[in-house]
DNA sequence: TGCCCGCATTTTGTATACATTTCAGCGGCG
DNA sequence: CGCCGCTGAAATGTATACAAAATGCGGGCA
């Protein structure tokens, strides 16, 4: 089950990496995806290409036309504030409900996410930290116990690190005290609370990317330094 | 552009069928999908059957586990509640979004469909109430403009008559007051009023799926006469 | 008798080959 | 001069072939 499950899938591989190259902008979006050209530069067939194409598809990185292709998706800022508004429904909800399952283990588990963190701030490890927030939210949405949500959630942690990778190159430093809060209030067990952090956590990452892209400025907002 | 895209690929048609096997109940829960066997009953080859379960993976219809093939996914009650909380956050937002931004012909297209709700009503036409159903849904997350929503919202139409029909055979009635009710809060731009119509109506349905399954009761919920 | 190991079958994962379609360029025609 | 249709190349969609891994079964051994 160690060993055996390590055999990953070149599918997965070439998902992985395509969604990389789609994050960190190496893979501009408009930029048209051949399916030859990407099996040459991964060293693959076309197959596994094709099933990671359709994988991003669903998850919104890539665009299928059928009989012509796929394309990097273009992230409008219109798209960006779409993203927002799902991610406070679907995160306000995973910390209500994690606030009412949330046990000691859990609890200990994001804690342990928290001083990960830490060290990695110390460390000036920006990936890393990436790394630990990702990992804060997907635990949150497990500790929720909602596998529905969790199917919907995973793949946009990656767009949202998107959304910040193409509007602000160089990544904010980031605000851990609001996760802090959150922690405290799914170790309490306070719903309404835990959703309100949620929300609020959710509007000042939109706030910082609205700073950042210099859109529009958000009165009332004092948190700018998250990036996520 | 109108035949052109009538070609339809056989990796869509194969998703459909299988969708249409697993909602069903053709395919039980549980049910061994090999690829083999997929493409010989549909006439194809494995690779568009291997990239329909990829996609029916991403819906959560089936789960694919690496090198021991994909499996019908089981829909346990709690998985049931899963849907329904992510539900009443997607489409709470989705009326809120839509109240906001609904203009005339956006409100024209709702009450059309009603109106051939209503026609199917009175035709006894279960089938196309259904499609009704899933029309009016699925145009208030247009209406929402909101694409991100719309991807995620898309394949959940499909799950929840999934969890529909394994729980309740025989189709409920279905109240269409309220799906009206919507339509008077997004045409008259009331968000939040539009949004807490929208909370019911999935409430409602959550309280129609408990007596249905017999599970739990709900006080407090007079609604029990919706299948969605 | 019960357990473990090895082999054959089945099935998935990947690669390659072929068919069909789209698109760009270009020449002819009105 | 502009539009239409043709043709060739390129890319996608589909099918088939091969390799590797997992499952199930039977025999051997303690």
């Amino acid at each position: 089950m160690t060993i055996g499950t390590a055999h990953q899938l070149l599918r997965s591989l070439v998902c992985e990496e395509l969604r990389r190259l789609v994050i960190s902008g190496e893979l501009a979006p408009g930029t048209r995806l051949v399916e030859d050209r990407l099996a040459a530069r991964l060293g693959v067939s076309r197959n596994p290409v094709r099933e990671a194409l359709q994988t991003l598809a669903s998850e919104g990185f890539v665009e299928i036309l059928p009989r012509r292709g796929a394309v990097v998706a273009e992230i409008t800022a219109e798209q960006a504030e779409d993203l927002f508004d799902v991610r406070m429904a679907l995160e306000s909800l995973a910390a209500r409900l994690a606030a009412r399952r949330a046990d000691a283990t859990a609890v200990g588990r994001l804690r342990s996410v928290l001083v990960k963190a830490g060290q990695a701030t110390d460390a000036g490890d920006f990936d890393a930290l990436a790394a630990c927030n990702t990992e804060f939210h997907q635990l949150v949405v497990d500790i929720s116990g909602n596998d529905y949500l969790s199917l919907l959630v995973a793949p946009m942690a990656g767009r949202v690190q998107w959304v910040f990778r193409l509007s602000a190159p160089t990544r904010a430093p980031h605000s851990w005290t609001e996760h802090e809060e959150l922690l405290h209030a799914i170790a309490g067990g306070d719903e309404e609370y835990a959703e309100s952090v949620a929300r609020a956590h959710v509007a000042a990452a939109r706030a910082s990317y609205r700073q950042l892209t210099g859109e529009r400025s958000v009165p009332g907002s004092l948190h700018a330094d998250t990036d996520d």
